[in-house]
DNA sequence: AGAGACGATGTGACCGTGCACATACAAGGA
DNA sequence: TCCTTGTATGTGCACGGTCACATCGTCTCT
């Protein structure tokens, strides 16, 4: 039937055209509604469309108009619940509005790493980046790389220019500290995250406000890095001083840890010390004691990066969203002094 | 300088050429590395591109190539620990290949939704896919749909045809039952996985063949969800009957649900009842009691599905692996009869 | 010395779109 | 009636690479 040189080749837009009887460039209007086509014309034109099942090539319309439709997301985490939820609420909504999303993870956050990164997401012509780089140091290198693409940071650091992305996490490490002081803890101690994250850093300023504002002695806080591990570790260590008797620890993970590590040393919670979490992974609510923690809407974060960064990259009016509110959630491992 | 209808556009090749005094197609020859030539000449193109600091336009070459170097992930999991971990390294393992990954969260299992999820994928002209979709049902329909691209499934249903790849969960799952049978208990029940996912059902079948080796009584084993709440409402079910000293839970999330469950139903651990899950995610070994587990590497799992496909796209052998090994985590929650 | 093989490079076409511009025809105003 | 304006469509080129083929010089073998 057809010629023996005549591959498998894909329908092109001039094949409907021609089927359909009318020029490529008509077809390309229909693909893009443009609004100067007869109905009758569009019907025919996309009779042809689907006798042939013809789809467009992405990679062709992605050369002649500079424009991939896809998203970059640069994560630097390390498979941590909360982004990891996030990144499925930045692709679901990139998605619908018809983008695709291309992930790097970072191994490295030094400078030359991001640097990299960066460039390897140019090289594949992403319209716009939503970073999930929670490090204070990725923060100022990305700025001061002067990334020449529209970008988007889920998590913020405190005084930033641009829109504020990420849930209040002052907020939340507020209420949270309120929480246990209400319960009539006056000698709070907190397990911060690492010094170069930036939830780290609100959480512990969170933490730092309620005291002040309500009077009560500050500790210096425990860096941690945010695993199960350290948190059993910081357990055993507190163990030997007692001169608290409730923690805030900044994530769950930690939190679990330090349950694990209070129960080894013969602490019990929440009769000698309270314990309040915060992100509210799913077991929290399930751990002995359950943690009473702080939860936040990590998806909705990342949909929000989303309409923001495409705003940004068509031009428009980006959407103005409130901090994400944090909801506090309380369970047996705090209780009344 | 420049004239005024000159865009800031991005150099070429044919820039290149110009500037190394070279046709375009040597410096074509240069960056894909042809044999045929001459290290002076090699030398001036690269000086070129450095200064220029030309960046080659995917789109272009995978126009004429109809090669993307990008891969899929078609992903239909709700967030879970391990499919979330692998996909890590299903990206590490691509990028250093030179691909790019696209992922695609599936938000239902219809044939439906999953063929417009190929559709999509095929449409952005990645060169092959890696599937997470754990459900025997979602497998079938890629199955029957003869998805005309290279494709790897993570998670295998037994007695496929192409090359196993998940790990042993069989094995895993026999193992962590031999266990309860080795410390005497004779009586163990199984909270399963829901009944379409595949995994559910190799770590029912590694019960079940523990069990009848050891000539034991097997129980019609419970379907949950993978959700410790689930997890929890078993262990206030099976509070009511107690005709069983040991629960083997097809993962840790139940799991831990469960100990809750037995905790409030007032069924101590390990002293009354024994209990071992499957994953060993990072809490477990440090929830109350700590989680004796089956261990599995899941980047590893994600990493051998690139390389397999790569394989597959690039026309060689596929690497033959053997089974991945699990690893048996004993801890607090199991102990002798 | 002549011929063929091979290495190093250049030339032009082509991949599948969108854009700028040209064209044809109909409608409306002076 | 003629000119203007707008709608519906067609024509050719550009995007930035790769591929097939042509060209030219050098080396080697007989």
């Amino acid at each position: 039937m057809s010629t023996a040189s005549e591959r498998a080749r894909m329908p092109s837009i001039r094949d409907v055209a021609r089927l359909a009887g009318v020029s490529h460039q008509t077809v390309s209007r229909v693909l893009n509604d443009h609004p100067s086509i007869r109905p009758e014309t569009k019907a025919k034109v996309l009779d042809a469309i689907a006798v042939l099942d013809y789809r467009p090539n992405l990679a062709a319309r992605a050369l002649v108009t500079s424009k991939s439709n896809m998203l970059g997301i640069l994560a630097a985490t390390v498979g941590e619940f909360g982004p990891t939820s996030s990144i499925v609420g930045i692709e679901d909504a990139a998605r619908e509005e018809g983008y695709s999303v291309s992930t790097l993870n970072l191994s490295a956050t030094t400078p030359e790493a991001i640097g990299s990164a960066l460039r390897q997401l140019a090289r594949e012509q992403v319209d716009g980046i939503v970073v999930l780089a929670p490090q204070v140091r990725t923060f100022h290198v990305l700025k001061g790389m002067a990334v020449e693409m529209p970008f988007v940071s889920l998590q913020t650091a405190s005084g930033s220019d641009g829109v504020t992305l990420s849930a209040d996490q002052v907020a939340g490490a507020r209420t949270a500290t309120e929480h246990l002081i209400g319960l009539g803890h006056s000698d709070i101690i907190h397990i911060a995250g690492p010094q170069d994250w930036i939830e780290a850093e609100s959480r512990m300023r969170g933490y730092l406000d309620a005291l002040r504002e309500a009077d009560l002695p500050t500790f210096p806080p425990i860096r941690g890095d945010w695993t199960a591990d350290f948190g059993y570790f910081a357990g055993q260590e507190l163990a030997r001083r007692r001169d608290f008797t409730a923690v805030f620890v900044a994530n769950d993970q930690m939190a679990i840890g330090l349950l694990h590590g209070f129960r080894d040393a013969g602490i019990r919670v929440p009769e000698d010390v309270s314990v309040v979490g915060f992100d509210d992974i799913p077991v929290a609510a399930h751990v002995a004691p359950t943690l009473s923690t702080v939860h936040q809407d990590f998806p909705e974060l990342g949909r929000r990066a989303v309409r923001i960064l495409l705003a940004q990259i068509r031009g428009e009016q980006a959407p103005q969203f409130g901090p994400l509110q944090t909801t506090l959630r309380t369970r047996e491992s705090s209780a009344p002094r």
